[in-house]
DNA sequence: ATAGATATATCGGACGCCCAACATTTTTAT
DNA sequence: ATAAAAATGTTGGGCGTCCGATATATCTAT
């Protein structure tokens, strides 16, 4: 956020960012496979000039920790990526909960 | 959405563009009522340089019409916008559902 | 060994958003 | 009449996202 220094995503210009924290948040993953998981979320998967320069932003921030297994470089979150997407969700729920509630999200919730 | 011409806000770049069309489909609103109430989600008022080019563009878009009324400019959402609105939701609702279905949404809905 | 697929990575340009600052007009209060 | 407040609007700069293009390295078939 442009606002404090204190956390790097929070003002959901970083929707890209935040959606990245909260898959690596259910398990590691490599950038393809967060790629391909996020184009099933937008109906397109995102190009590599997208998905990689994102995951080097995080990491510069300390919010997400590399490391190369193989070919791939497996991404896992970090205790400060935890605080961080503990803290957008509480905004993002504040901003933009109750658009979702209406409309068919509880048929979401089974 | 930097793709197809047919809608214009639609790759949740365009957050505050969903949030006003999203408003505006409550009641009609003026510019610093919209800001207002963008600021309760947000915690902050947008400034107006980040309002008035918004409104301006959804407008030439034809998302929107103002009509003035005393000293504020009334927007209203057209049927084009309706239109718009119903297929960003469908988008967030798909890429962003189960993110806040975790977490306490469920208190949300009363 | 060679070819194709997979994954990582960078560059350039564009766009939406965002703020601070400044400016103008209109209403309201003194 | 004058001042304060409210609302609208523009400009400039910066950032996060996004794509297409291009490049390289590494696995996997053949």
């Amino acid at each position: 956020m442009p606002k404090s220094e204190e956390v790097h995503m929070c003002d959901m210009r970083g929707m890209l960012s935040f959606t990245i924290l909260w898959l690596l948040s259910k398990r590691s993953m490599y950038g393809q496979e967060l790629a391909t998981e996020i184009g099933k979320r937008r109906g397109e998967k995102p190009n590599p000039g997208t998905i990689y320069p994102a995951l080097k932003d995080l990491a510069s921030h300390g919010l997400i920790e590399a490391r190369i297994e193989g070919r791939n470089s497996v991404y896992r979150l970090t205790e400060e990526g935890a605080v961080s997407l503990a803290k957008s969700k509480e905004y993002f729920e504040r901003a933009f909960g109750d658009i979702l509630l209406e409309s068919g999200l509880r048929a979401l919730a089974k």
